[in-house]
DNA sequence: ATTCTGACA
DNA sequence: TGTCAGAA
């Protein structure tokens, strides 16, 4: 399943196409991508291109943004997907168990809606 | 015609 | 985030 992964992976799309796709404007997905949430490839001429991966990273950056992540928060969940893909390179499909998302996003909603004054202790788990 | 960067009445 | 300018 290597062979799939490489499709995820190349970059085919230009900004055109994803905005259609993601129903995002050419200003939001370039800001995404200056605050390191997605990373285009680009083009000899400079233009950005987009996988399917990363159409699918700014369908999810848009539900989370919806459930009321900030894009700090957000780039903090792929930083530490990333963290873990490095450490775990065998395992390409659960980098994070759904129990780790949601641990992860209830964290950060609390954060991004300022509601720090609860005791951790109260959600953990 | 499309996309890019920088800037802000 | 929108939008306009000037360049590629």
């Amino acid at each position: 399943m290597k062979e799939k992964e490489l499709r995820r992976s190349m970059a085919v799309f230009t900004i055109g196409t994803v905005m259609k796709l993601t129903n995002l404007t050419a200003r939001q997905i370039r800001y995404y991508e200056e605050q390191q949430i997605v990373q285009p490839q680009r083009t000899e001429t400079n233009r950005r291109m987009y996988s399917l991966s990363d159409v699918d990273r700014l369908l999810e950056i848009k539900d989370y943004l919806s459930e009321g992540l900030n894009i700090p928060a957000i780039r903090r969940i792929y930083d530490e997907e990333k963290q873990k893909t490095a450490k775990f390179p065998e395992e390409k499909e659960h980098h994070l168990t759904d129990e780790d998302v949601r641990r992860i996003l209830y964290k950060e909603i609390l954060d991004a809606s300022g509601f720090n004054s609860l005791d951790k202790n109260t959600w953990k788990r």
